[in-house]
DNA sequence: ATTAACAATGACAACGCTGTCAATAGAAAC
DNA sequence: GTTTCTATTGACAGCGTTGTCATTGTTAAT
């Protein structure tokens, strides 16, 4: 039933190293030849065992994925984009959540990199902007991809994908700039995530590109929540000078805006725009639903696990010249729906 | 700095056999021989290497877990309790996600259990309700769990951890008749699910226990989602005679009549008493926050982890009684919130 | 024509572990 | 005291693959 390398060569009248080569790519093999073992791996069915792969000291083909959020959502479409890379390329994937805050982290993943043989570690945010696990993987001497939330201007020589939260905050306030509105409130996420910041700042940027002065009053502090939302919109709608349009830092606090600005009185989004971040299922979970931005989670995280293989296979193959760093740059799409839309066809809601 | 089978021996003076004795818990080892091994191991930080271990093609330390299921939230829930169980017991865990409408869903799978050489199959629901997949596996003659909805009257001899949702949606019921209601409505779920028929007959059997006759204006046939319990809300919100609470067959259903109760100027819980099921994150996104029934995911995925160890365990040492068939019953935990709770603290809502 | 160089392939050991079976030693039975 | 049993331990092969190095055949250089 389980073919091995050995009944492959057989049926293709090779040596189970040629065929080993060819099942590696390497190269010194005749075409004929190759064709001849591709011929029978296919008509016997066989995949190449990881384990006995894995076991040769040397090389593995094992990546790990270690991440500590509490958005489930976003780790999901990460570990399929991964998962589906790796997939691809004949990789296996231990994924291993994890808390930050644990005192013995850094020993952890130690611990994981070494039982599970990793070849390499994909990192997301925001272990992947904690100096001290990022240290740690360094002196493992371990391969690694970073996502990171900002450009690339500012950062040392890993591999690393960056995700432009500002491009896409612009995008948003954009729109709503487009959509006439002057008056334009902004409410934050917490303060130590990196996107809060970035987020910010392209909406800042978009306001000065359209030369509009903004207020301290329309911005708020807050935190990735509802409740965060909830409160932000009831301040700035208890203003003198209210916003015609908020901006909120992810779909859940545009979710408890949208709650408390509805509950309030206030039409949406005829008397009050209001546009969230992240697409994820909140903005879908609302009436009206959310005009928000994707940020394409699955492909970005397929783009890190494709990045972090080609490393790996570069540095087992003693190229000379590795090239370390590798700056990816992912559009984000504005997904235009009713909570900004004045005009249009979108009227009809509720039924999707 | 890699440490093997082989240095361990060296330092406790024994042969590497008897160190893998101890590190697989046989029997036929002294105590003191354990300890001098135990106290090796930890010297030198020992690590097993799986691949080694999977290598001896007659077991594998290797399980898998396949998922076809939109919610983000479960499915982290449900593998993080399947890692743990893992970490603990020496496992590894392959993850797969796949689309059960793919035609070739049945390959698919066959092809990944090869390939990792998977010692057995943790299944989550919809999957687990599939015939055919589970012809699939049979045929594979591998071993394997299932996290099923109902009760084990109904079935076979394979190991299966039950979910019961009736239990849980009887309770909530019971919750909203002992809070003084007699008028309650229910917004089912998809009806393909089976979960959605174990929560109707929860509530029935609820209703029945406490003699009020139910109405079958009250039940309305909804899907899964937000837009659902809206539209459910509106209609029952519309009747000549009201409910007075509405029980959801999921959080998403009661975030959407929540929605459209409020919006329609309804008090809550003053005049209308909403509840959810699940305690998936919408259930905390809402205001006020709603009364959910929990099912410890993580739990019940431990658990079923467990029970598919200890059976490939038993399998592998050729017991001759294998306990085919294992029931495991969950607590569901009613968690109440202000949705459904008159009087109380609660009601400071808002700030958590 | 002879040699050198190279391309293509193969033989074989090794990776770290567990299964099998043999060896030892002490206890129990004769 | 000798034999049998059992509990504990060890020697060694082998899992399926890749790395190393040797071998073959072919082409280019002399």
């Amino acid at each position: 039933m389980k073919s091995t390398i050995t009944d492959v060569a057989k049926l293709a009248g090779v040596s189970i190293k040629t065929v080993s080569r060819v099942i590696n790519r390497e190269d010194s093999v005749t075409e004929d030849t190759q064709n001849r073992v591709a011929a029978a791996v296919k008509q016997l069915n066989y995949q190449p065992n990881q384990a006995a792969r894995n076991l040769k000291g040397t090389n593995s083909y094992t990546l790990g994925f270690v991440y500590d959020n509490p958005n489930a959502y976003y780790i999901i479409q990460m570990q399929e984009g991964i998962l589906a890379e790796c997939h691809e390329r004949g990789y296996e994937l231990i994924i291993h959540p994890c808390n930050a805050k644990q005192v013995d982290i850094i020993d952890e993943i130690k611990s994981m990199a070494k039982r599970s043989q990793l070849a390499g570690l994909v990192i997301s945010p925001p272990l992947s902007e904690t100096p001290e696990v990022l240290a740690a993987i360094e002196e493992l001497n371990l391969s690694y991809v970073r996502i990171i939330p900002g450009s690339h201007d500012s950062v040392e020589s890993t591999p690393c994908v960056f995700v432009h939260d500002q491009d896409a905050a612009y995008k948003i306030t954009e729109h709503l700039i487009q959509q006439g509105h002057t008056d334009i409130a902004f409410i934050g996420g917490d303060k130590e995530h990196r996107s809060t910041d970035e987020r910010l700042n392209g909406y800042m940027a978009a306001l000065k590109a359209y030369q509009i002065t903004f207020k301290t009053d329309y911005i708020i502090d807050g935190q990735y929540t509802f409740d965060s939302g909830a409160t932000g919109a009831k301040n700035l709608l208890g203003l003198e000078q209210k916003p015609t349009a908020i901006f909120c830092c992810n779909d859940e606090i545009a979710a408890g805006a949208l709650f408390a600005a509805r509950l309030s009185g206030f039409q949406i989004p005829q008397q009050l725009a209001i546009a969230g971040f992240e697409d994820s299922p909140f903005s879908r979970q609302t009436l009206p639903q959310l005009t928000t931005a994707a940020q394409p989670t699955n492909m970005i995280a397929r783009k890190a696990a494709g990045l972090l293989i080609s490393h790996i296979a570069a540095k087992r193959s003693k190229a000379k010249t590795i090239q370390t760093t590798v700056h990816q740059h992912f559009e984000p799409q504005l997904l235009i729906r009713e909570s900004t839309q004045l005009n249009s066809q979108s009227a009809k809601s509720s039924k999707n």
